[in-house]
RNA sequence: UGGGGCGUCGUCUAAGGGUAGGACACCUGGUUUUGGUCCAGGCAGUUGGGGUUCGAAUCCCUGCGCCCCAGCCA
């Protein structure tokens, strides 16, 4: 198997501990996200790899909240992420809030008291920022450092009574204020925060920091190996020394890069303020890179993990080209969805010699990469649409496709030739009449006479009118995450609905929730916002497309 | 410039002393009833300088560049 042939670093540490025993040959990670946001496609670069080494070593994967600051999280994030991790395909051995271990953290504090390593100190956070010292000045210790392991235990029990408000006093570890690692200065271990928690209610008044929580977690639950994004490297050394003082099972903190996305933005804060500010339509907006988003774009949750198969792990700061999800993206669809045809911009055009009482059914294969898809009947009839951009009337250089006096295949129907272009008062094409070869039917030519154009095509009476959301990147600029101001960047054309498309009759049998592919044009996925009436679907990407290539070339050749 | 990380084609990522390889992107050409798919080919890279070695992307030294850290966020 080739994929055993490249082990990335985290695979090789895992195969060593394996070698010398370190963790028992146990391998077991979690997935630990703050419900307090969406997951976006950059933490499912976290789920695949914690989900997938349990699950390559034989191990377990836990999904753990890490609710330690209730006025960030909801309810509502605890179940929208659960949701997500399912529909990216993936079952977590336990379900775990860090808000369950509550308790045994708050008794671990006080073991870390009577040992004389942390103390309460009513420093403001303000006195705690000047005293913290700068990148290259050391901190001076707080006032507070010697108090008395009584009176540090008395004034964190009635920190946890409630005695205090919040922000006047916090429990701190007692480390080295000259710590060249800021990380290592004495950190706050328990601020107060009389807040509701989405878990514990009104139980608590004192909240642990991450620091403080996040390696119990991982040693409560017996993670071997700990996964992380590489910020938190600064941070190993208080990991560490935490759980060293209390002298407790000690898991192992690996870091690796997180995964940014061309055009996109990958910080929950700024996608939270893209909802918030009304730029999308809330966080399953197709625009947005979270997986619900991605979900309602049309993604396939394969697409997402192989993209991820691929993006690799490894320490360097990456940029990933949308351009290659892409491709995974269509790569999937390719094989799954079938293919249907769709008028997005209808462009009427009569077949003068066809019976206009008559209507013909045609076949259509459904999916040319898949027999078994079989085929279906669509029907033709004197007067159709096709597609706007499919007819040129001074078509330029390698334009194939329809042009007045000009023979192209209408798809699995007949060769059409281009007689005669209808315009209205202001001059606009309105409609084209052409004549029809009743030889060519089903597409092919008797007489081996080529045509250099197939254009897809609805019947204009039974057809159904249908919306289509064209979707574009959200962004203008590749790293969007570089600019002040996001709403600088912001594509003006992410979003373009149109209301008027005709649907070839079979569509009206699509699922919401369904992948299909409209010919010639993308991959389409059914809106939930679709009704009976009127069917929505999004366009997930569009197909390769040379011709529009070609076209940008020529434009910037004449700019 | 305190501490911690990281530098390989345009973008990702392999090669862990022995031919710098793959994918995406880009460019040719072929097949084609989707200007899709598929197929064939091409372009293109080791951060600079020293050193060790028969041999260095890899080991050592030394520059340079980029990222992270001064929340009672995670």
């Amino acid at each position: 198997m080739n994929e055993n042939k490249h082990r990335h670093f985290i695979q090789r540490i895992i195969d060593e501990d394996n070698v010398t025993g370190k963790f028992d040959n146990r391998v077991q990670t979690r997935f630990p996200p703050e419900p307090n946001g969406h997951l976006h496609i950059g933490h499912a670069k976290a789920i695949c790899l914690d989900f997938g080494i349990a699950k390559e070593y034989g191990g377990k994967c836990n999904l753990r909240f890490d609710d330690t600051n209730p006025i960030a999280e909801e309810e509502e994030y605890v179940d929208a992420i659960q949701e997500d991790v399912h529909w990216l395909g993936f079952e977590w051995d336990k379900l775990c809030f860090a808000s369950d271990y509550f308790q045994q953290m708050h008794d671990y504090a006080v073991q870390l008291i009577n040992q004389g390593d942390a103390y309460v100190c009513d420093l403001s956070a303000d006195d705690i920022r000047q005293t913290r010292g700068t990148l290259k000045k050391p901190g001076k210790d707080s006032p507070f450092r010697k108090r008395s392991i009584e009176e540090n235990v008395d004034l964190f029990k009635r920190m946890k009574n409630g005695e205090f408000p919040d922000g006047s006093r916090t429990l701190r570890a007692r480390i080295d204020m000259a710590h060249p690692n800021l990380n290592m200065r004495d950190p706050v271990i328990y601020r107060i925060m009389h807040a509701t928690h989405h878990n514990t209610g009104n139980n608590w008044c004192i909240y642990p920091m991450y620091d403080w929580a996040h390696g119990l977690e991982d040693s409560i639950e017996n993670i071997t190996h700990s996964l992380c994004t590489t910020e938190f490297e600064d941070h190993r050394p208080i990991y560490d020394w935490f759980l060293d003082r209390l002298d407790v099972y000690h898991p192992q903190q690996i870091e690796f890069a997180r995964l940014n996305l061309s055009y996109t933005l990958m910080s929950k804060r700024k996608l939270k303020d893209l909802v918030n500010g009304g730029y999308v339509n809330g966080w399953d907006d197709p625009r947005m890179p979270t997986l619900s988003g991605m979900r309602r774009r049309g993604y396939v949750p394969r697409s997402i993990r192989k993209f991820m198969d691929e993006v690799g792990i490894a320490k360097r700061e990456n940029v990933m080209e949308i351009a290659k999800l892409e491709a995974i993206l269509r790569d999937e669809l390719n094989k799954c969805a079938e293919r249907r045809m769709a008028v997005l911009n209808p462009l009427k055009i009569i077949i003068t010699n066809f019976d206009e009482n008559n209507v013909e059914e045609l076949d259509a294969i459904n999916n040319p990469e898949d027999e078994s898809a079989g085929s279906r009947k669509v029907p033709f009839s004197r007067e159709l649409y096709i597609e706007q951009d499919d007819f040129m009337e001074n078509p330029p250089k390698k334009f194939f496709r329809l042009a007045p006096g000009r023979e192209v295949r209408l798809r699995y129907a007949y060769f059409i030739t281009c007689n005669e272009v209808i315009k209205n008062e202001q001059d606009n094409i309105i409609e084209l009449h052409c004549t029809y070869d009743p030889a060519t039917k089903g597409g092919s030519a008797p007489d081996g006479r080529k045509v250099k154009a197939t254009i897809h095509w609805v019947s204009a009476n039974d057809s159904m009118n249908a919306e289509v959301r064209l979707y574009d990147r959200l962004f203008s600029v590749p790293n969007p995450a570089t600019s002040k101001n996001f709403e600088d960047v912001i594509n003006p054309d992410s979003l373009n609905i149109l209301n008027e498309c005709r649907l070839e009759p079979s569509l009206s049998k699509v699922e919401i929730g369904e992948h299909i592919q409209f010919e010639r044009l993308g991959y389409f996925y059914k809106d939930p916002d679709s009704t009976t009436e009127k069917p929505v679907f999004n366009r997930t990407v569009p197909l390769r497309n040379t011709w529009a290539k070609l076209e940008k070339q020529q434009q910037s050749q004449n700019n």
